[in-house]
Order: C-alpha cells, then sequence, then structure tokens
DNA sequence: GACACCTTACTAACCAGTAAGTAGAGTTTC
DNA sequence: GAAACTCTACTTACTGGTTAGTAAGGTGTC
C-alpha cells in the first residue's frame, strides 16, 4: 500500500481541479495560489510544494487537457462525422454550463503575450491538436457524403473552432449566442436536425 | 487659445493610446499603471489625476472604442455589403499586424468575469453594436442578391463575428489562420474573390 | 490667486517564491 | 522489536517586488 502516494496524487489533483476552474472563469494571470490554497483549506507554500512556480502549474494545466482531448478523440473516432460534431457542441455547452467557462484554447491565445514559453509551446501544441481534429470532422463528413459546404475542409474545420471558440466568449454577453452559433454551423454544413 | 484644455486633452489621448495597445496585446488584469507611466515618461501618479481609478480607465477606452466603431460603421454605410465585408477584414488585419493585437470584444468577454460591473455594461453594448453591424451585413448581402448562405442573417452575422474574433486570437499561434478564414467566410457567403 | 497638471512620498494589500521546521508514516538497522 | 533514519506533505514565517490608490506639495499659466 501507498498512501502517501495516494495522498499527494490527490492533492496535486484537486489543485488542478480548482486551477482549472479559475483558468476557465478569470484567466491565468487573475488567479493566485491564494485562491487555490484557500479554496483548498491549506496554506499557501503547499501549492508550491507540488507545483514550485506558476508556470510549472500552467504547463501541468494544459497537458492534462492535452491528454484528455486526446482520450475525448479516440474515444469517438467510430462515430459519424455529423455525430462527432454534435460531442463537440455538448462539450462546448457544458463548458458555458459551469459557471460560463470558456474553452481552454481561448484563454491560453487571448493571454498568450503574457504567458511564459513554456506555456505557449503546450498551448501551440494544443491549439494544433484540435485544429486538426476540427478538420479531420470537415473532411470526413465531406467524404461520406453528409456534409456539404464550400471551401476546403481545412478551412472549414479552422471556421468551426474559431467561431465556437469565440462564440463561447461571446455567449457572457447573451445565453443565445451559443445556441445560434450551432444552428448555423450545422445549416453551412448542410445538416439538418441534430441527431438524437 | 486653451493650451492647459490642450495638454489635458492631449495627456489623456496619450494615455488611452498606450492603454489601448496593452489591453489589446497584454490584457486588461495584465497590464498596470506603472507601464503607461514608464512609456508616457510621467510618474505614476500623474495617470491617476487623469483617470483616478482603473476602472475609469477601462471604461474610458471601451466609451472611445463604441464612438470610433460607431464612425467606422457610419462613415461606409453607403458601400455594398461585400466591401463593408472586405473593410471589416482590413480591420481584423490591421488588429493581427499590429503586435498580434486582438479585438476589443475578445479580450473583454475572455477577462469579463474579472471586469469592473462598469466596464461589463460597456462591453454589453459594444458587443451588442459590433453584432447588430455584422448581422446588417449580412442581411443586406442577401437583401442585395450578393451573398448566398443558409440560414438566417442574425445567425450568419454572428458567426462571422465569433470566428473572426475567436480567429484573431488563433492567428497568435498560426499567421496562416487569417488568410484562410477570410477565404471560407468569402465561400461560405458565395462571394467569389474580394473586390479590389 | 485660482486652476490644471504634474511631482514626491507614502500606504496597505497582494503577489510569487523560499527557507526552515514539523508531524507522521514507513523503512532500515542492530 | 525498538531506536534511528528517511521521506512525504505539509506548516510558519519571511522576502522582495508589484499593485492600485492617496495625500500633500510644487510649478507654470491665465
Amino acid at each position: 500500500m501507498k498512501p502517501a502516494a495516494d495522498a499527494k496524487n490527490d492533492t496535486s489533483k484537486r489543485i488542478l481541479d480548482i486551477a482549472e476552474q479559475l483558468l476557465l472563469t478569470r484567466g491565468f494571470n487573475a488567479f493566485s495560489y491564494q485562491h487555490i490554497s484557500s479554496e483548498l483549506g491549506v496554506r499557501n507554500a503547499a501549492i508550491h510544494y507540488h507545483f514550485p512556480k506558476k508556470t510549472d502549474l500552467g504547463v501541468a494545466l494544459i497537458q492534462r487537457y492535452r491528454r484528455r482531448f486526446q482520450r475525448f478523440v479516440d474515444a469517438q473516432h467510430t462515430l459519424a462525422p455529423q455525430q462527432q460534431l454534435e460531442r463537440y457542441f455538448t462539450l462546448t455547452d457544458a463548458y458555458f454550463e459551469q459557471d460560463q467557462q470558456i474553452c481552454p484554447s481561448g484563454i491560453l491565445t487571448t493571454e498568450y503575450q503574457t504567458l511564459p514559453a513554456e506555456m505557449q509551446a503546450e498551448a501551440n501544441a494544443f491549439v494544433d491538436e484540435m485544429r486538426d481534429w476540427a478538420v479531420r470532422i470537415a473532411a470526413a463528413g465531406r467524404d461520406d457524403g453528409s456534409m456539404h459546404y464550400a471551401g476546403t475542409a481545412e478551412a472549414m474545420g479552422l471556421l468551426m473552432l474559431a467561431a465556437l471558440q469565440g462564440g463561447l466568449q461571446l455567449a457572457r454577453t447573451d445565453q443565445s449566442v451559443l445556441p445560434a452559433l450551432k444552428l448555423q454551423i450545422r445549416a453551412l454544413l448542410g445538416l439538418a436536425t441534430p441527431l438524437p
């Protein structure tokens, strides 16, 4: 048995969970170790024990996102393209419903210029992966005949990603944004009503 | 003659100019009065003389944007819809080319939860105005037969706004984003090559 | 002398980060 | 099997820097 290691992992995970919530609602520059430690019920220095520098915490957060996103993608590579798109919409809705969070790529690219180089590198990789995935959906949908749109799959995937990223942010000022955007993306892809 | 008033206006304007640059590159939470005062060559308290609270500066910034955007819209209400769209693209490019700035609505909605209530209210109004304008372009383009797209003009305008907002942010990780996005929006509107 | 526009000098709060110490659980050594 | 140790996961206490914001004073212009 390794209760010590379990406890360590548990605290680290809880730190990451709280930091993730703060990142997606307030941004990396607008939360501090105090926010985390008071929420967690420990002292400030305890956070530094697990993540010595704030940069370490930021990098760990993005790396966790990347792993999670990879699992998300892998888990549904057998689904039809339009079902994958609907899953992506559901994911987007889930962000918004949880305290009007925005997507990680949105906060990371917006604060990009103020982030340490290690975080910028991780953010670049993360954005690339998300973009590739959106492009694959658009390409597969065209290939299997379920989606019909003008332009290239590369540009269409990019547009969907950019629109949802911007849409999650705009939704904070008007909650009707996301439903309208989803409808419009479906319309532009020549999709009818969403699948159940 | 009013040299005193001119000097005041001039300094206030320069403060706003520097603050605007900082807002669009770093965000509201990631710049301080020190950044402005050192750039301007004055002491910290001089900024507080013109804008007592940082909130005052933030509100003044958004109000200036709103006035500027209104002039931008008014100045080209006689242009054809697709020419107005191209002007909007040009505006977007100009932001990016100036130190990879993002659009004001992007930073304001991303940092929304951390902004003082006065700034949130101004941001709401600003976003509404931008959204209305994008929708009017989509509607006018459909009405005059120059644009052809699926879905409503409301949703299409919103999608263009959201995509360009997200696109300006994503462009920081890959400069090919904006050109691809512009091409795709034109394609989705049934527009051919951009007008000169 | 009143006013606009600054300065110096300061406060209190917050920030990331560090150093040194401690409690407890597990491991080693004799 | 008990004393000695080591390790994890913290704590207290602190540093130096930055933050927004204020108070009081100076200087030039009308």
